[in-house]
DNA sequence: AATGAATGAGACTTCATTCAT
DNA sequence: CATGAATGAAGTCTCATTCAT
């Protein structure tokens, strides 16, 4: 569970509540998010059932708080590759590796956590909270990749591209490949990257005689 | 709610079998798929409680006919495009445009719910049945893929191409851009469309001096 | 348990109706407003938990038919008196009598729940509902003890009155009568109507030569 | 909250200790018995959680204490009419006065909570501890107007009556009035007094040619 | 004396499913 | 076939009380 290793969290009560939260993590894994008790949570973190509504407000809560580790650990690693001495292309190259090594590391049952909130908290989205910060989430992901792509546009790298609609391509390929995983895992991930890193560069680097399809 | 007009299903309970199926659809899209109560369902449906029951075996039951509608759909569309008498990269062209164009006869409400139903389907493959569908759906979608890669290999529009796993990448390609327009709706369809179009083939089209990147 | 005899309810749904409310009634009297479980209920009724929801549509609800069906009594039986073709000092006289009898067929515990749920009543009432039916139900008793007292100056037996404000006087002995019942149940009954109907009585009474106290 | 100024309380430790009961007796007004939280007493008394354990034992005993300080209040105000230099039936008076006076410095839920803890309380006195304070501290109040009562009947203003009966009977009547204040606060105080002022002492004053009803 | 984090028993309520009619 | 009244397991959350600091 290297999942909620970061401590961005309020300070003072960090213990209990990554205790917590790991242990919601594994149990929803283990159970699934409506099968997986308050109960069962509390007792593999080893405290009391009502502790865990000293730290959380309500089941959804600990959903979201879940979610948004997610969100961080993503972010995290983003920025570390952003902020890497590489040129674009490389930089794309290490966004996918690392999107796919995740899985070396998490099990399906966990990915499939995350995703089973990221549905349940999308239709949250949809029908109540307007400033639910899951569409904030995946614009600043965008963002950064968006500055990727404008490296490497910058740097003669990439041809001239709409970066903003092309970095939510790229997200929704990563996203995509991600889910696909969880329901084959079988799939050779290293013909994967190496595939999906060609498809997708070679039809953005500067070439002397591309040919566009036109329409 | 054109859905659920294909009619693959066993017949002389076609009717109500379909009219239940069709309100659980809208009641699960409305209230999410545990806030929407059978209930709900057969109210909506026109029926008694105790006649959802005649139909499906369990509220699960009528989550996996939902699923396979959908899978039936797609591969319906994918099946219309593979028969068409189109290049290759024609052929991509519309699988893109069928994808993306689904959006404009689906609520977000409606795609959430596949989402979770696909979501919730997932987790009891992994833990109970093996024989689930949800793989051999994925699989028949994925080779309908390589058949129109490989013709396109073939008629040498493609470069060689590991059609397996680039069948995989176009696939997920084309489920990430579903979810992230449910997060995003404001996102221009027709801009993606071209980009994604564009990034993709001109990445597989052959060319006369393609670099690879190599590794 | 007479308390539930009548049978001013919506028909059909009459017998389990009644079942659950004599049997919310002999446990809420038993173990107190909210101590008395709702398992317990339906358990004292012979149901199901659920059942109990299939009638009332949460505790509070119960509350609430329990305060009417006694409201429905008090009502009956002033009606009862109120038709009986009787000089207006006797109708008195049997309002009180029927009072004070009510404690002889009637447990401490089961007057007290009256009690409880006339308190937590009149809150919600003091909050929240405006057109709750308390004051309305008091207001019905009211003006039939006005109409008596009317009858009374109309016949020449009672001075000319303040009808209104001496009918919620005659009502507010008579809950308070009660009330201390509760609190001191080796009261003489037979003494306490005598000493009542003569203090009450003979201060209304038509007399040759009354002197007021004017002030 | 002039409710709780006098100091009959172990004194060493009164500061807070009226601080919580002043806090409580708030909080439970705003909240109702069972919806006001110790948490929230405590916050309003500006202490913490554990000190409301220090100066009582439990919530009940927090109710207890209110209680007692509402009969507290009521003997020293029925000492101090009895103490007058009057004539019977004006103590009589005054005694109806301050009853219902009582409701111009009183909200209807500082009232109710009164009568929540009574109804209450009562069930305790009834089903467990035998030396309860209720019926003690009303033999008290009873005993004081019984007081009043033979006081007149010395004075020779009343006629010979069962004091006893009457006293409870006066007593009920006045607790009626300040119930049915609650239900209906509209009504006119001043003209209540005067109604029930003549229709009690009238009824009880010697007068020359009275005439019982009999039976 | 004062505190408040921790507790866990307990309650209401929901809802998928059954089955007698 | 159709029904819907009945069910009861299950689950979230509350809150009075304790106790180590």
């Amino acid at each position: 569970m290297t999942f909620f290793n970061n401590t961005n969290r309020p300070p003072g009560q960090n213990e209990k509540y990554i205790a917590i939260l790991t242990a919601a993590f594994k149990v929803f894994a283990r159970e699934g998010l409506h099968r997986g008790k308050i109960a069962d949570v509390a007792k593999e973190a080893g405290v009391g059932k009502g502790t865990v509504y000293e730290y959380f407000r309500s089941k959804e809560d600990i959903f979201t708080a879940i979610l948004n580790q997610f969100f961080d650990q993503i972010q995290w690693g983003l920025e570390t590759v952003n902020q890497q001495d590489l040129p674009a292309d490389k930089k794309v190259a290490r966004l996918l590796e690392m999107n796919l090594d995740w899985f070396k590391t998490t099990t399906p049952e966990e990915a499939l956590i995350i995703t089973e909130i990221w549905a349940q908290g999308l239709r949250s989205f949809h029908t109540a909270e307007p400033d639910d910060a899951m569409i904030h989430r995946y614009r600043a992901i965008q963002e950064m990749m968006m500055s990727i792509l404008e490296q490497g546009v910058a740097e003669g790298i990439f041809r001239p591209v709409d970066s903003e609609t092309l970095a939510l391509l790229l997200m929704a390929t990563l996203d995509g490949l991600g889910l696909h995983f969880l329901i084959n895992q079988t799939m050779d991930i290293e013909k994967l990257k190496s595939v999906t890193r060609r498809a997708f560069l070679e039809g953005i680097l500067v070439r002397q005689e591309s040919q566009s399809t036109g329409e």
